[in-house]
DNA sequence: TGTACATCAGTGAACGCGCGTTCACTGATGTAC
DNA sequence: TGTACATCAGTGAACGCGCGTTCACTGATGTAC
């Protein structure tokens, strides 16, 4: 091991030809790319050109572009379990599933274009094992908010429709807002989802 | 006017100079790109090939892609409206939100890259005044059937959550449905509404 | 009924663009001895 | 500790592609007289 710690933490030129961390580099400016254009505006030439490097270098930490966004689809996944599970703390059942609503809404407005992403399936690849393990974790947390760890077992065989519903309501609630139905201004999905979601999760009996 | 009614209503002849009705050619040709590559796989070049003419004439009918994606969303947001009006006839008011329900997601089943291009803001014009119009109508039936028609007057005055909750429970099982939630086999969408989605809105009380 | 002419609705070639990926290459790293 | 060498992680030029749109044009239509 090299005795400058440098050569890790931070690269100690302006342009090291190692970059040292392009690969996480490379997610940051890819989600900088779709945040700012939109996913459809996702180009790999453009990430590259953001994280400072040739556009050959990518090929050597993703096969391609759509395994560049399966990778931050599934890094977003992850965070959005993340999020469920620490909305998961309140002690009544009813408590946790409206915490994990206002959750789910809030990740999906904060990462609007990951969250869009995260269920562009035509750009990504659904069947990889680590993106479908981050989507399944996410459902789970949400599923056993609903129904209880009882359902560990035999998931899909119990009865889902309370956790669908649920599932459901956010999930419409949450694209809605992203789509504009609530306004396109500045903060206007926000403002809707603070005073409108509460209200709307009232009418929701799981 | 001709008295050769074929100039109207059938090309006399397989390539007529003047098509008769390019554009709505155009406006199948792109449904049926989209329904077979996605919204992302839309492309006008394709598009004017389908319809058997060249890339400039789609020009003299619309604006630019944009205005041609505008008018097909707009085209489905109206065939949507029709949908949810279809399921009205109900007499109780329970029946007609649950036909309302059901006729929501069956619409987007059927119509799914329709359906996905008539939320995609980024592809579309969403300030055009027959879009926008076509939209807000389809909201109004669906509206009238959760409240009733006392709302018609000072619309976003009156409380609008129960009408949120409804739409989007439905939104969401729909949207999830066609990201492949319920599995990507052929019909597996179809099934898992059939069986999941009136048990869902058993969850709905509004 | 015939004719002149404006307008409409097409053509097809061309432009320039940014894209994803490939290729032969090279600088940096780290390991075996 | 020093050295040879395999491997890793970059470069940058190039390829070929399909795209949306523009352009000068022309064939067909329909209307005024």
């Amino acid at each position: 091991m090299s005795d400058d710690l440098n050569s890790v933490n931070m690269p100690s030129s302006e342009r090291a030809y190692h970059h040292g961390a392009l690969r996480e580099a490379l997610l940051e400016a890819a989600e900088a790319v779709i945040a700012e254009r939109g996913v459809d505006g996702f180009s790999l030439r453009e990430t590259a050109r953001r994280a400072g490097v040739s556009p050959a270098a990518p090929g050597h930490h993703f096969k391609d572009a759509r395994g560049l966004l399966t990778a931050l689809a599934t890094a977003g996944f992850r965070e959005f379990g993340d999020a469920l599970a620490a909305a998961s703390l309140a002690q009544d059942r009813d408590a946790r599933i409206r915490a994990q609503g206002l959750a789910y809404v809030r990740f999906a407005l904060a990462n609007r274009a990951k969250f869009d992403l995260m269920w562009r399936k035509t750009l990504i690849d659904g069947a990889d094992p680590d993106f479908t393990e981050a989507g399944n974790r996410a459902f789970r947390i949400l599923d056993e908010a609903v129904r209880g760890d009882a359902s560990a077992g035999e998931c899909w065989e119990a009865d889902m429709a309370p956790s669908i519903a649920a599932w459901s309501i956010v999930h419409g609630f949450a694209r809605l807002a992203i789509d504009g139905v609530f306004g396109t201004e500045e903060g206007a999905a926000e403002r809707a989802a603070d005073a409108l979601l509460p209200r709307v999760l009232d009418h929701l009996r799981v």
